[in-house]
DNA sequence: TCCGAATGCAA
DNA sequence: TATTGCATTCGGA
């Protein structure tokens, strides 16, 4: 149904918003993250439909009718946080601006005001939708009245609410008053739910109807329903929607007004809203960077010898210039140079096209003579560099023989740097988020999707403007970002002593790739087809139907709707869940589960590793090369992708053989080299515990040492199961676990895991002390940091939503350990890269998992080579206790572990 | 063709 | 109702 108009329960908008979005605030401290939740649902169902006329009904504030009936009513529910609060009138303000109609009664509900309207709706026949969270509205559907919850994006008509309560809407206030309302303190019948108010009024037919057959119910619930009778009227009453209240408009006057633009960019200044600002700003092709100064028109293209001579010049009077690339690939493995451009203090942004090939291009500079000439420029370390993403540059330009020196910052990484999840890192973000500029997008000037060409086939008209805006914006970005560094000894300490020594290597990581044994992996991928056939066959004999086993819905179908085994979990949307604990614990039981996870398991190693990676071999190299992101983890860990190289399988036994494909080359072994237990020793260090010191200190099992004090044995006496217990639970820590959690993982019972914890805490009172000391001053700062100085902000330390606010603790439990161990890793790369050198022939880094490093060495130099690695990892950063680390050496991946 | 959900791989 | 990531497959818009 395409509605005419749509109501929108404001209340019910304004509260979702509330707990879904994070707690933004202004710079000013006001907050302002519901007003942009109701807002940002407003602009979807704007575009959703367009056509439609929308009103936004909101509660009022005070006592209405049903207080009056019932002093008790709503009594259950907390006021209104005061940060929600407060963002009421700056929304309506908002709404108004925009121009939809509002509405809000003194005395009644918003529900009771849609209810009106859509009375007075359904008798015009004016197709309605009522847009809200509250399922008490679902007794207003009809054949006119239609409902749709933007929180999950569900519509329903008559047969939808049909579908999902049970009933149809006529029935659905009996429904209600049945079940009662625990929110706003209704009562209905004790211990009757939705099962139940269903069953009987299937039976019945109406709520009047079983209250008349009330004696004829057995058992407790029986008699619960005959106690009930006195007070079901009333909950009835509270239930029932009222469709005939006083309006100050009809439903025909709910036109749309127009939009109040100045106060709308007024009220998105004080809401500090920036993209939306500049959407609107843009809209009026008002320039909206006058005040950093960034004209988009002042650029210069080099298209002479002569401008090209002047600009070296120019760009070797700066103290620091920026510069980037431009390129026909994303994949530095391929990517194809097509231009330069610069920007600087003292001579406008410049593109200098080289590589623009498409029909009737201009006449451009030589590419080879043009790199001669900046080669010397970019490989001085002395003349200082700044761009977005530089190892990005650094890995093209290596390609073309130019080594480029004197990375003296990158924007990318000031921003992450600053703040890691405060938002993306990309130039177009950065430049919005701090220059308030919105910038030419790539999708712009080259289409996107299947029609996307590549730069070489860009114009040049249009590339220059963008080319340069980008070195320009890289520029001023780090004008602005960097400033904020300096204030922030720590992190302007992270910032130039990891991230940006970082870079080259990172670089040089991807530069050498890693060696895979293609053959090696085609058979697997053979041997994987076939039991894959086989398992299907045996699946469909099972379920004695045809599926598609790597279909999770038709799974779901065939286990739990065709053959009726009991849902174990369900997934986050309410699915029963397929997932790997479920089917091995139905396993027990039943056959086919059994059947379908070795399937996915096999399917997954093919899809994944045997078949993908040999298709990522670049055929220059004979190698793969991965991509690490060096600004992602909120927690400033590495990422790796395309391929991922940081997931390759090592737990069971047909994994580990992808890892037999990863290999050395002739001459050479692969080192394996690992911190050994690097995020229990951080936790001993940050806590200082003396019992988790002294483990590590005299070099024991820290599992068995752990299970020993847990359970009270001589370490010599501990069992496996003790010690795989006591493993779980050093995991749990580092996560930030609850007992809830550790039972689940152990599968025991709650009060059990709870046990162990206090035991743990018991014997460990250190670490419980930094526990409450880190949450309380997350709390307190608003972030947390890493021995190194990292800082992760957590906004949601102070939240009200409760799972937000945990969330948010266990993070700030983890992130130190996490984040230690990551800046630890760091380090120990850039010594271990200078100790390497620029001469790659005996030893070169390949990959680095998290708390791994791989290297290829040459066999001459193995036994010496070990030790120097493990010398430069163990002293990479001196704690109270002593890192460790274990290293193995064999001709494969697998091998070397 | 794009996107979210479900799933599973690693540390 | 345990942390951080990335890739794959479906299946619906």
């Amino acid at each position: 149904m395409k509605p005419d108009i749509i109501l929108v329960d404001g209340s019910s908008y304004l509260y979702r918003a509330y707990h879904a979005m994070p707690s933004f605030s202004n710079s000013k401290g006001e907050p302002t993250g519901a007003i942009y939740g109701v807002l940002n649902m407003m602009r979807r169902l704007i575009q959703e439909y367009p056509q439609s006329a929308i009103a936004v009904v909101f509660d009022a504030k005070g006592k209405t009718f049903r207080d009056e009936l019932y002093s008790e009513y709503k009594a259950n529910r907390p006021s209104m946080p005061e940060e929600l609060a407060a963002q009421i009138m700056p929304l309506n303000q908002a709404l108004e601006a925009l121009g939809f109609p509002l509405l809000t009664v003194a005395g009644v509900e918003a529900d009771d005001v849609i209810g009106t309207l859509a009375k007075q709706a359904n008798e015009k026949k004016i197709r309605t939708l009522i847009s809200t969270g509250d399922k008490d509205l679902a007794q207003l559907v009809n054949e006119n009245i239609h409902l749709s919850n933007s929180m999950n994006d569900s519509y329903m008509d008559s047969s939808g609410v049909l579908e999902k309560f049970g009933v149809p809407p006529d029935l659905i206030i009996d429904y209600l008053t049945l079940i009662g309302d625990n929110v706003d303190n209704v009562p209905g019948v004790p211990k009757v739910g939705p099962k139940t108010a269903v069953k009987w009024l299937c039976e019945f037919g109406s709520l009047d109807s079983i209250i008349e057959h009330a004696n004829d119910i057995k058992g407790k619930v029986g008699e619960n329903l005959r106690s009930s009778l006195d007070q079901l009227p009333l909950s009835k009453e509270l239930v029932t929607i009222d469709c005939d209240v006083d309006l100050p408009l009809n439903i025909d006057q709910l036109n749309r007004r127009s939009i109040d633009k100045d106060r709308l960019i007024e009220l998105f200044k004080r809401f500090e809203f920036r993209t939306w600002l500049s959407e609107l700003l843009a809209v009026d092709e008002v320039e909206p960077t006058e005040k950093k100064g960034i004209d988009q028109n002042s650029f210069d293209l080099i298209d002479s010898q002569e401008k090209f001579n002047a600009l070296l010049k120019q760009i070797e009077k700066e103290n620091l210039f920026s510069f980037d690339t431009e390129t026909t690939s994303l994949d530095y493995t391929v990517a194809q140079l097509v231009g330069v451009s610069f920007a600087a203090s003292h001579f406008p942004p410049c593109y200098i096209p080289l590589g623009h090939d498409y029909d009737e291009a201009p006449k451009q500079l030589s590419l080879k003579e043009v790199l001669e000439k900046l080669k010397p420029v970019l490989e001085n370390a002395s003349i200082p560099k700044v761009g977005q993403n530089l190892k990005y540059d650094m890995s093209v330009l290596a390609r073309y023989d130019i080594h480029l020196c004197g990375i003296a910052h990158d924007t990318m990484l000031e921003s992450y740097v600053l703040d890691s999840v405060g938002s993306r890192h990309d130039l177009d973000s950065l430049s919005l988020k701090y220059l308030g500029h919105k910038t030419i997008h790539f999708e712009d000037i080259a289409g996107k999707g299947a029609k996307q060409i590549s730069f070489n086939k860009i114009r040049v008209e249009d590339a220059a403007p963008y080319a340069a805006e980008d070195a320009e914006i890289a520029f001023k970005l780090h004008q602005t970002l960097y400033p904020k560094l300096e204030k922030e000894p720590g992190l302007n300490h992270v910032y130039q002593t990891i991230e940006i020594p970082l870079i080259e290597v990172l670089s040089r990581i991807e530069r050498n790739g890693v060696l895979i044994d293609a053959e090696c992996l085609f058979e697997q991928s053979e041997a994987f087809a076939k039991q894959i056939i086989e398992l299907e066959a045996e699946a469909q004999r099972l379920a004695g139907s045809e599926f598609n086993l790597s279909s999770p819905k038709q799974i779901q179908k065939v286990l739990f709707e065709d053959l009726g085994l009991p849902v174990l979990k369900k997934t986050p949307k309410g699915q029963p869940s397929t997932a790997e604990d479920v089917l091995q614990e139905l396993a027990q039981d039943y056959e086919l589960p059994s059947c379908i996870l070795r399937h996915r398991s096999v399917s997954k190693l093919k899809s994944t590793y045997t078949d993908k990676l040999p298709q990522q071999i670049n055929p220059a190299t004979g190698r793969v090369h991965t991509s690490y992101h060096q600004a992602v983890a909120a927690t400033g860990r590495l990422s790796s992708s395309d391929p991922n190289l940081q997931n390759i399988p090592i737990r069971n036994e047909e994994g580990r053989r992808i890892r037999k494909a990863f290999i050395a080359p002739e001459g050479f072994k692969l080192v394996a080299a690992d911190y050994s237990q690097i995020e229990l020793r951080i936790l001993a260090h940050i806590s200082g515990d003396e019992g988790l010191l002294e483990a590590f200190e005299k070099g024991l099992d820290i599992h068995s040492a752990t299970a020993s004090e847990v359970f009270g044995v001589a370490i010599g006496e501990v069992n496996s199961d003790q010690r795989r217990y006591a493993k779980a639970i050093n995991f749990g820590l580092v996560y930030g676990m609850s007992a809830f959690g550790l039972a689940r993982q152990l599968d025991t019972d709650r009060n059990t895991a709870q046990e162990y914890m206090d035991h743990y805490f018991d014997r460990y009172p250190g670490v419980k002390r930094y526990m409450e000391e880190i949450r309380k001053s997350a709390k307190q700062r608003g972030y947390v940091e890493t021995l190194a100085g990292r800082r992760l902000y957590l906004p949601d330390i102070k939240a009200s939503n409760v799972p937000r606010r945990q969330y948010a603790e266990r993070t700030a439990i983890n992130a130190p350990m996490q984040g230690t161990a990551a800046d630890i890793i760091k380090m120990a790369m850039i010594k271990c890269h200078h100790w390497i050198g620029m001469d790659n022939r005996q030893v070169r880094m390949i990959m680095q998992v998290h708390d791994e490093l791989v290297f290829e060495v040459s066999v001459g130099i193995l036994d010496e080579t070990v030790q120097t690695i493990r010398t430069l990892m163990e002293t990479a950063y001196e704690l109270k206790v002593p890192l460790e680390v274990g290293i193995g050496v064999g001709d494969n991946w697998d091998e070397a572990h």
